[in-house]
DNA sequence: TCTGGGGTCCTAGGACCC
DNA sequence: TCTGGGGTCCTAGGACCC
């Protein structure tokens, strides 16, 4: 096995600098959704101090002072931009996991060429001419390894973005240099663990008994052992594994104190929830719902959670919403300051093997018709132009997103414009 | 005032069955 | 007198990822 991880740098920020150059060599910041913490720094805002999660309004200070451009996530332009980036890609490898919207891996099976530094080159260079993100090539036998030598082409000087360990030595010599804790899948608790134990380095895990390793980190930690020396224990994945669950969760605006704004809320991710099973072609056999209020403060803390299952898995939003709705109702408690609610959907099938019930048949076709005429609908002029009643429009408890740059490259109303002069 | 959202995998322990 | 034990399934919780 061979195989590149290539990785997009600081990806979100990378995306906002494609549409406004301005903010090359500027400190640039993504918050969350709800604007809650920065989940993307540019290399300047880093260099400030702001930690990936940092809570915004613990950084307003640092953010003024420096004078740090600060955006709301724009999901909808980073998922487009990663379409470009992967369409790009496609052009040097013909095969291609997808890892997550900044991430994939490359395989070099059979690719001569890309043993030459020239070739990881061409390709950074590529993705950056045709799509304007800058990525890092991580080369090694194993994808752990190739995530490994990734992280040392962004973080250590001298490689100029690309890192390959294919060969031993390179890894001898590499492997002592980095942390344990930076390896994939070692987080904060297998890193005690290991520090216990003397473990501080990649070098060190590597060299770490199987059986010490299996019973400090469990089956997970034994693989990523196997993979650190050498021997590829995951494989290339080009086709996504079925999906075991969908989730709609939301912080709130505000914290919601009336079960009429619950409701709405509920409603509204169940909606959403059901367009995310039908997007896949699944129906879900499982629904539970949560509510919870905020755990950072001095509120009176109040959780719950309930659930149901379908007697016939359905992708229906109006019947998903009634049995969300219904489970809220259970679990509502008068008089808490709700933080957070959620829909989580599982059991999940294919739709089109639905078991056909007698009693119903007519009606699901019925149901089908009406949800494909929605999301027809809704694909057309944009989300939520048609939805359910109960998803309210006011919508008090909405989340802020009050820094967000727009949908350049997919609502018409918000492409960039260009001058000539 | 203000602290993300959406996933996966693994394990332990209880329920249940024979 | 003496009160089993092994397999399977499910769930909750922990850990980790981006």
């Amino acid at each position: 096995m061979r195989v590149a991880l290539v990785d997009a740098n600081n990806f979100y920020v990378s995306c906002e600098r494609v549409f406004d150059p301005r903010l090359e060599g500027k400190p640039v910041i993504v918050l969350s959704n709800n604007d809650g913490c920065a989940v993307a720094r540019s290399d300047e805002a880093k260099a400030l101090g702001i930690w990936m999660g940092a809570p915004f309004f613990q950084i307003r200070d640092l953010v003024r002072r420096h004078r740090v451009r600060v955006f709301s996530s724009n999901y909808a332009l980073y998922g487009d931009m990663s379409r470009r980036v992967n369409e790009t890609l496609a052009r040097f490898s013909p095969e291609i996991e997808v890892y997550s919207i900044d991430e994939s891996f490359l395989s070099l099976a059979g690719l001569a060429d890309s043993t030459r530094p020239e070739w990881s080159q061409d390709l950074r260079a590529t993705v950056r001419r045709w799509t304007g993100i800058p990525v890092s090539v991580g080369i090694g036998p194993t994808k752990t390894l190739a995530k490994l030598a990734n992280a040392c082409a962004k973080k250590m000087p001298g490689f100029q973005g690309v890192c390959d360990l294919t060969d031993r030595a390179e890894r001898e010599a590499i492997l002592p240099r980095v942390p344990v804790a930076k390896v994939w899948g070692i987080g904060p608790a297998g890193a005690a663990k290991l520090a216990r134990l003397g473990v501080r380095t990649a070098a060190e895990l590597a060299a770490l008994p199987a059986d010490v390793a299996r019973k400090t980190l469990t089956v997970a930690g034994a693989r990523i052992v196997e993979e650190l020396r050498g021997t590829p224990c995951l494989d290339l994945e080009p086709i996504p594994p079925a999906r075991k669950g969908i989730a709609v969760t939301r912080s709130f605006g505000k914290p919601v104190t009336r079960f009429s704004e619950m409701r709405e809320a509920v409603t509204a991710f169940a909606v959403r929830a059901g367009e995310k099973l039908r997007e896949h072609n699944l129906a879900a056999g499982h629904l539970s719902v949560f509510m919870h209020t905020n755990r950072f403060n001095d509120d009176p803390r109040y959780a719950n959670a309930g659930s149901v299952a379908f007697a016939v898995a359905t992708n229906d939003s109006r019947e998903i919403a009634r049995a969300a709705v219904r489970i809220a109702q259970t679990i509502w408690r008068d008089g808490f300051r709700y933080a957070k609610a959620g829909v989580v959907l599982s059991d999940l099938v294919n739709a089109g093997k639905v078991a056909p019930d007698l009693f119903t048949a007519s009606d699901r076709a019925r149901s089908k018709r009406l949800m494909d005429a929605i999301d027809a609908l809704n694909r057309r002029m944009g989300r939520e132009t048609v939805t359910l009643a109960g998803a309210g429009l006011k919508r008090p408890w909405r989340l802020r997103a009050a820094h967000r740059s727009p949908r350049y490259t997919t609502a018409f109303a918000e492409l960039p414009v260009a001058r000539a002069r």
